[in-house]
DNA sequence: GCTGTGCGCTTCGAATTCGAAGCACTCTGG
DNA sequence: CCAGAGTGCTTCGAATTCGAAGCGCACAGC
């Protein structure tokens, strides 16, 4: 006899559905209001905003891309596109001489915080007008989990590398 | 005196960073599945849904991009990439000769047919693994009146047409 | 120390994506 | 009925995206 057909309850699908319909809502505004106020793509914002977040203001390539969840070819060419524009450094790593360090320039922060207040204003607007405190801790609480559990499976943003011949 | 700054408490921030990397890390493995299983793109995916579900099994192209949250051009370039594979039907409307409605195909069915289970089998495996029945409730009962608010605001995906001169 | 495998990044080519502009049809007001 | 404005879609060009392949360093094992 067959597996069972893996199948969504009614509620599941609702969630699925409206998890992806708000991101992919959310993430097309907050593209709109980056471009306009500081000319940064939502990758480059979750870049600089990473490597803010980061105490020495550096990340390797590879954690950049995992973290973003972008292909490490991409983050090349966004790494490019950010060095060219002053708001990042590369440099090889000193521990391995392989491995690049991206690091966040003064005009990073600056380009950062110039468009930080009008992406906070977006977010608020489209995804907490409607959550009271107690809906955003529930929130959190629900999607937290979450997001350990699928990092936890894959660590890497790319596929194990294939077997050489 | 300035505005009070708009800002997001702690909670909000971690709301939001969650359900941003909860989005990008589950549509990556989805992408994965849906190349594997069936030679179909997200998008591609998300529009046959949106047609199988419709009870004629057809919509306008605006309606569709709208509903996936895409370009109109990058609509175009999907209906007739579907078309030539065969999943789906474009002619147009009957009643506005402007309108072109897009039709799913038998074909087209089976191939979501093919898909599906192991999409749901995805989704299931990273979304709801997690999550207990009561704890998708809560998730659905959150994200849905966002979704509502977001659709609400600016209904097109596209800004509004800038002023002819 | 040497060799083979693996890792980190970049380059390359092909496919996708978007906005601006263009075309055709619809609708409103005079 | 006609002009003007708006809507629906496509075309066009430029920018982005990804995977496959390539390069050099790192780190076993012998």
């Amino acid at each position: 006899m067959p597996d069972t057909p893996p199948s969504l309850d009614p509620a599941q699908l609702g969630a699925y559905f409206a998890l992806v319909e708000v991101s992919s809502l959310l993430r097309h505004q907050v593209e709109q209001q980056l471009r306009d106020a500081g000319d940064l793509s939502f990758v480059q914002f979750q870049l600089l905003a990473r490597l803010g977040d980061s105490p020495t203001g550096s990340q390797r390539m590879t954690d950049l891309a995992d973290g973003v969840v972008y292909s490490r070819s991409g983050l090349t060419y966004q790494a490019g596109l950010l060095e060219k524009a002053g708001l990042v450094t590369r440099s090889p790593s000193a521990d391995d001489e392989r491995s690049v360090t991206v690091t966040i320039t003064d005009a990073g922060r600056e380009r950062l915080a110039k468009v930080f207040p009008g992406h906070i204003e977006v977010v608020q607007q489209l995804l907490f007008e409607v959550l009271s405190p107690r809906d955003v801790q529930a929130l959190a609480a629900l999607l937290t989990p979450v997001r350990d559990h699928m990092r936890s499976t894959p660590p890497r943003s790319a596929a194990p590398r294939r077997r050489r011949r």
